[in-house]
DNA sequence: CCTTTTCTGGAACGAACGATACAAAAATGG
DNA sequence: CCATTTTTGTATCGTTCGTTCCAGAAAAGG
């Protein structure tokens, strides 16, 4: 059936090394001199397998968007209440503060930074990318609300923005330079607002 | 005294002007041409009088972040009270959510994002910048318990930082696309926290 | 083994990058 | 008017950018 040379590399591997660079760098700064690199492969390899630098940016985002719905929708799923989810959430945020991987950021909000309100793919999709995170909070304040652990009244979309806000903030905090436990202090009075 | 030809341009103009450019597009992407083309120098007269792009960003960054500060300070001194000068700061910033103007977010809480914790001059200026933002929120927050505007109790340090991080939000939930409305509900939902 | 298919490495592209050098133009003080 | 000082425009530096192209290596099926 399938004739030819297999291709010697994971495409998986390769994109998920891509994000890294996007991650640490940033779209634009991201050269692709260190993707290549990185990836380990060949420039040819690269344009073969994913087109251009926009569209390796574009699958590595959504690489990046997907995993990380899915881990948010488990550990909400999992969680014994909502409010225990966005504790979590923003406490394990905080915490890692000080962290190599923390100093990286949340790459959907980096890109949304970044792109600002850009005509093109790449910050449409970062937008876009926001607005699922911000859904996902809206499914959590839902519950929250349901089952007592959120204060009712409030409209779960405005609580859900505020919760996006909040994430945002915190991250913009931390690359800033915030100590965790100066972090965490501040998470909690984002979750206060839940009350 | 003074001899030879004077300068036919406004220092300060043309460093307003590229701190324009550094605006829209951050430190990396704005290029030297574009800031050429804004400055209507020439680029000799660029490199002389600013020393380099490195050089040219921290004057305007200083530029931007001492108007600010300027303008913060003033604010909160007319202001009737810390809670009055912090709702005018977040609903006004969330009112200009749809303009040209707000859609380049702050250039300070821009470039901490764009340029995180790296080990050179423009990232620490970054830093440095946002500490002092969050010391005009602790000023505020100080003032505000005095005089009752904001609920004693609370360390002044973490609720300035948790001012900072609301800030911060704003800015990136604005950069996503929200509305101006949207953005309007998020802000008050942080003021909340300030009860 | 040999054909076919695909991957791979490296050279090369034009364009843009930040920065520098140099000569000509301009406007002042004397 | 002249000498001096500084600006200004342009040409150019070497480097890096994203991208394309092409020849050769490699591994499959027949």
């Amino acid at each position: 059936m399938t004739r030819g040379r297999p291709i010697a590399y994971s495409p998986d591997d390769a994109l998920a090394a891509a994000l890294r660079v996007f991650w640490a760098s940033g779209y634009e700064a991201a050269s692709t001199r260190r993707l290549l690199d990185a990836m380990q492969l060949s420039r040819s390899s690269l344009y073969q397998a994913f087109g251009n630098k926009e569209q390796l940016f574009l699958a590595a985002l959504r690489c990046y968007r997907e995993t990380l719905m899915a881990r948010l929708e488990r550990r909400l799923a999992a969680a014994p209440t909502a409010r225990h989810f966005l504790e979590a959430l923003f406490f394990e945020t905080a915490g890692e503060a000080s962290g190599e991987q923390a100093a990286l950021g949340c790459l959907i909000f980096n890109s949304a930074t970044e792109l600002g309100r850009r005509d093109d793919a790449p910050a449409r999709e970062a937008r876009d990318s926001v607005a699922a995170i911000t859904a996902v909070f809206r499914r959590a304040v839902e519950r929250g609300q349901a089952e007592g652990s959120i204060a009712p009244g409030r409209e779960p979309d405005a609580l859900a923005r505020y919760l996006t806000l909040g994430m945002a903030g915190l991250r913009t905090l931390i690359k800033s330079g915030t100590a965790p436990e100066e972090a965490r202090q501040a998470a909690a009075l984002v979750l206060e607002g839940l009350d």
